[in-house]
DNA sequence: CAACAGAATGTAAGCGCATACAGTTGAGGG
DNA sequence: CCCTCAACTGTATGCGCTTACATTCTGTTG
């Protein structure tokens, strides 16, 4: 790999000065033919490929945008990946049920994937990163630092530092609730997309007792959606305020053990309405096998879209965002920022989609 | 966002020289506490993040590693991202069997996940870059002058450019065939794998005469897992020359043509082993409707362990391969590379595991 | 053939930081 | 109270590139 060659010694092999490298490497139509083919051919001949930190550095901008995740708190296992191993084959007899395999990372591979292309079509680069238990914080200044704007998911980042990496860089926050005024935002219709499910349920399958199965407390899409839920009730004439809601923490485990309970206690709603799909899908694992029928004697609903909802038995009846949407979205807003810094916030919402499928109607 | 702050500014407001300043970020231990606290004050105070092109060009290293994966060449909509929009809802109703929906791409989100964890594990933040149908070259290109180096997907590069970027950053190569001797280079046990589960069938379920359901010609990691099934087979003193291989192109959507065929000729060999999960399932959307049992009537496995295969009816048999381990490894790779320059090429083979399940071995 | 407008190229000044080296300070010993 | 040495801090340089500006060509026109 020796030491890389630089501008200097493409222009000292073909003889011009660095500016001109320089110019046919970034304004070709400034240079005359022949020079260019001659700049060209030792670039190729010395392996020259051009540093991205002078670059940024004289440019004053670096040419990548920036995408920050909260890490799965679970991920905890820092086990050494085996390095140099040969050959070797388990077999192993794979026991149905293992439990949730990696769930809600489908959201963030979406996101990314979304995000990704976004940047480069318009010839940035991405940089990414999930934060660990260990310090986000850092991993977001040393984000910040290497990239021209960088898009954050909601509450993956204290106030704090938020606001002190924007004093830099353009910052936008994707999902969950506005922050403060100041920043960018781009989201899906979380409320909008529950209301219009819940209002089918009522029109279409005249439920009038749905019962709503939550995510965590401080989940703001959760709140979104819980809202358009009670919306849909509202507006039907119905007190949502006297319906029980149960907690089921965006967990499939957490869904099956509530399902457990309602069997045991006996009663079941005519209609569960989830805030996401996992839980939906933590239910249906348990009514199947006890012979609940669903829809028949029990509807239930989720909401995400994610790929196992189109799997299941029955197939879910769910809301689907626009996950890899958001991504893009989010990296056009940070580009129009950059275009034009003083535009007012961008507030971005995504439309959704109500998916209606056999947990819900029977058949489709 | 006015002007970002530097060093300077910080310098001047906590009345030290910027050496003073650099230190307190790069080398705490060096300077005084009473010092240290001031400055970092100062950089509270004028929200200065550090560039890290300044820093990369100084430090002559950038802090960064890179990923490189080749696009899904069907990934055409160019379409543009609604970019705000406002409470907008569809309702659909979903039919079944949409089709395949984003197949491979699991593969790169897994290997992506790896990587990223075990970049930041070691200090390093990752940018990826999926190659478009546009001049993957200039992406890869792009990348390899932000990086200090970089980890691509075989035969997503030419050969001439990896060979150019090369002579600047280490590059490994993820999966496929070793590419010449130079490169480091890690993979998963694909004939290993193939190889046991085709022992496993013609030991324990007397397969004498399976039929492969291969990938396209091209693809190496097809190749390594037909070898492994041809030398199961030939260890067992079966010759596979004469058994016949079937083109699925590692298509679901194929696989379904051949098993519709299949089922219209007559004649359905006892066992199918596919060159992956895609095409097996793509058998089992066929033969359940058909009335065909599996594995009672035939006996269908697949590759790769993606969770569709999980989630199936019934579940399928597969050779599953660790494929954030295969990103994790990639980067431990370059790592070590970086810290050694001159060692030799590093080989990595991954283990994989061989997963026993319904549409082999009728229940578990 | 001289004069002149572009086009093409060269010159030189940073961009913001790390770091070798030089200089300063302070504590402890003589 | 001075000297020594270590701990700390400042000075100065350069990393590789972009770009405003100066300079040199080139081809045209009078």
């Amino acid at each position: 790999m020796m030491k890389a060659s630089t501008v200097y010694d493409v222009a000292a092999h073909a003889g011009v000065s660095i500016a001109t490298v320089s110019r046919v490497l970034r304004r070709p139509a400034d240079v005359r033919a022949s020079t260019r083919e001659r700049v060209l051919a030792s670039v190729q001949f010395l392996g020259y490929v051009p540093s991205a930190s002078a670059r940024g550095l004289a440019a004053r901008r670096t040419g990548v945008l920036g995408l920050f995740f909260p890490g799965i708190d679970d991920e905890g296992d820092s086990a050494e990946v085996p390095f140099v191993q040969d050959m070797s084959v388990e077999i192993v007899v794979d026991i149905p049920d293992s439990g949730e395999v990696r769930p809600p990372n489908l959201y963030f591979d979406e996101v990314l994937r979304g995000s990704e292309r976004e940047a480069w079509r318009h010839g940035f680069a991405l940089m990414v990163g999930v934060g660990r238990g260990t310090n986000p914080a850092e991993m977001v200044n040393d984000i910040a630092g290497r990239v021209d704007g960088m898009a954050v998911l909601a509450c993956s980042v204290p106030d704090d530092l938020l606001d002190h990496v924007s004093r830099r860089i353009p910052v936008v926050l994707i999902a969950g609730p506005r922050r403060g005024d100041d920043y960018d935002h781009v989201s899906v219709s979380n409320t909008e997309g529950m209301r219009a499910l819940t209002e089918h349920l009522i029109e279409t399958h005249r439920i009038t007792e749905p019962v709503y199965l939550a995510g965590p407390v401080d989940s703001p899409d959760d709140a979104e959606r819980y809202l358009g839920f009670v919306q849909a009730l509202t507006a039907a004439g119905i007190d949502a305020a006297g319906l029980p809601v149960l907690r089921g923490e965006f967990s499939r485990i957490r869904a099956r053990h509530l399902a457990g309970e309602m069997l045991a206690a006996g009663g079941l709603p005519r209609a569960l309405v989830c805030g996401n799909d996992q839980m939906a899908l933590g239910l249906l694992d348990v009514f199947g096998p006890a012979g609940i029928r669903v829809p028949e004697d029990v509807i239930v609903t989720g909401f995400d879209g994610i790929e196992a909802g189109r799997l299941s038995t029955p197939r879910l009846t769910t809301v689907h965002q626009p996950m890899a949407d958001l991504g893009r979205a989010a990296m056009r807003a940070m580009l129009s920022r950059l275009q034009h810094p003083d535009q007012p916030p961008i507030t971005s919402r995504l439309p959704v989609k109500v998916l209606l499928r056999e947990s819900s109607e029977g058949t489709v």
